[in-house]
DNA sequence: ATGAAAGCGCTAACAG
DNA sequence: CTGTTAGCGCTTTCAT
């Protein structure tokens, strides 16, 4: 009954022609005759003939896959950047084979050397932060490695990526201008997101250049850190630091939160309490004040990336030349502050 | 300089084994002294040795894959469903390979052709609706084929899933009870939703039983329907119908998009309008007020298709035993509707 | 516990 | 435009 599937050789001995013949026909340019092609495709749909791809990688000794790594798959940014990522590479005939590390940087190194063994034709990983033999793993893997999200100061390859710290910088300017003094952060106090501690310390540091108090900051927790979290540090801070006058938080999702637990306690926004989220998720474009916050720019990290991850594997730039794609983050101003 | 990468055959020589010892010291139990297996193991992290997938995957007719496909990577829902059944399935040594259909049966079968190529030795898809050529090549593969999210009315093969009918039914019948009679449906118009079309039918079906009028249907086009579609959703269903008493939507998402509309205009909820959704988002659980909706397993369904699937592959049904599990939806009561 | 031989299904390389 | 040969790097199978 349940014979052994159709090969390539099956097909040409059905049609009397060669398994390289059929071979060819597979493939979009190679040199076969229109008429024996169609033969060829029709044959392979009436026997059921599905193409062996793992074959077809061992041998010609490449894959067309791109290995991803992103912290966590429930996240509207991250799966943002995956997204016009797996599109751009589509059209290079590219297909995404993802993992999630969970915000763990020992996860990231198990979960990249069980990609590596996929033979990916490219590797993209989110963030800069990994452990030693990670960074030997992808260096050794001798393809095209792009971190993602952050400006590493040490990068394996090619970056596409933000300063976080800048972009938080933006912020605070802007609400310092806006005539806000006591602000507060939120988020950002686990080592293991480094993008939220980038953030803080762009907070500190940005609040110490103007002269201001850079010590309410509210911890979240380990990430990820959702609305949930946001909620819990605006009823910490609203405790602590009661005369706060604005808070800046690791996200949108967090700002939210925080939003919401405003309304429970009716705290005006922004008059007793203005936000300020990161991200530009939808939500902090619908919600009520619609949150001021930062475009990072997630859709086009995952479309300059496949961008480039094309332009590599074509030989357009010159060998070892490493790529730096930086985005510089803007403010998108709203009604939770001012 | 850049030699090519080591093989086992390379580990074997400068070891003087047999390249079949150095496979075997990579399976776990398999027959290999404990001190070659250390030597092995040693010596392949010095070469920087990284074992080949593909060609493990043609020489023993297996991969570790399992094909899953969904109809878009940006809802917090699926992203949930994958991410337990990537854990689940991680347990038993699987690992997934993702697409996305971009709710387009086309789309879809253009994808579960790309991802049989890869030989899975499993595939989950998202809904009961595809072509005919897809069911053709899901029938052929002779793996298990498992439908997720719905209960398909003549399923491929296994099922995990949930009525979508009968789920609006319950909040149908709880909004009644709560003492609504003007009760209009929002989203669930476009053909290619097939979840959300049968959300729909379930409202018309069960406001008929209850002999209320079924024609208040607000129309959100098509999928994804995001937090927008619903504040324009509900922007249009105060001017056509503003006597309504309450709105089911067909998300929680779409009901958050709804709500703040209503806070936009100063429309009280739940006093003059109440709201239900779908899904039970995070969001519903934290906005103000939090959402009535519909819990439907998300999480579990994602689990419990990992066990499923572990346990075909272990061999622990009769073949050709399909095996259907059905959740059923929970509804959770919350201010949003009285 | 280890080894030798063979081959998975395709395609690179070369020939015509 | 089409065919022949060989072999990608593993693991199955059988032997010791």
């Amino acid at each position: 009954m349940n014979r052994k599937p159709p090969t390539m050789a099956d097909i040409a001995k059905s049609l009397g022609v060669s398994p390289m013949t059929v071979s060819r026909a597979f493939k979009r340019d190679s040199a076969v005759s229109q008429e024996t092609r169609e033969a060829i495709l029709l044959a392979a749909e009436e026997l059921g003939y599905v193409f062996d791809s793992t074959a077809a990688n061992l041998r010609s000794q490449k894959t067309d896959f791109v290995a991803v790594t992103i912290p966590s798959i429930n996240n509207a940014n991250f799966a943002e950047t995956v997204r016009q990522l797996a599109d751009g590479l589509s059209r290079a005939g590219l297909q995404i084979l993802l993992g999630y590390t969970n915000y763990d940087i020992h996860e990231e190194e198990r979960l990249i050397e069980q990609l590596l063994r996929r033979k990916p034709q490219a590797i993209v990983i989110t963030g800069g932060q990994h452990t030693e033999r990670a960074r030997k793993l992808l260096s050794n893997a001798s393809i095209p490695v792009v971190e993602t999200w952050e400006l590493p100061e040490k990068p394996i390859g090619h970056v596409v990526g933000f300063s976080n710290t800048q972009a938080i910088r933006e912020m605070v300017d802007h609400f310092v201008e806006t005539g806000y003094r006591r602000i507060a952060f939120m988020g950002g106090d686990a080592a293991n997101d480094t993008r939220g501690a980038e953030r803080r310390a762009g907070f500190v540091a940005a609040m110490r250049e103007h002269g201001l108090d850079a010590t309410r900051l509210i911890s979240s927790g380990a990430p990820p850190i959702g609305m949930r979290e946001g909620a819990k540090a605006m009823s910490e801070l609203l405790e602590r630091f009661p005369d706060t006058q604005a808070a800046i938080c690791v996200s949108d999702l967090s700002a939210f939160g925080a939003l919401t637990e405003c309304q429970r306690r009716n705290v005006r926004v922004p008059e007793d309490m203005a936000l300020g989220g990161f991200g530009n998720y939808d939500i902090g474009a619908i919600c009520v004040p619609p949150l001021t916050t930062i475009n990072a720019f997630a859709g086009d990290i995952g479309a300059r990336t496949a961008e480039l991850i094309s332009d590599v594997l074509d030989g357009k730039f010159p060998q070892g030349a490493m790529q730096t794609i930086s985005f510089n983050p803007v403010l998108i101003a709203r009604e939770s502050s001012r």
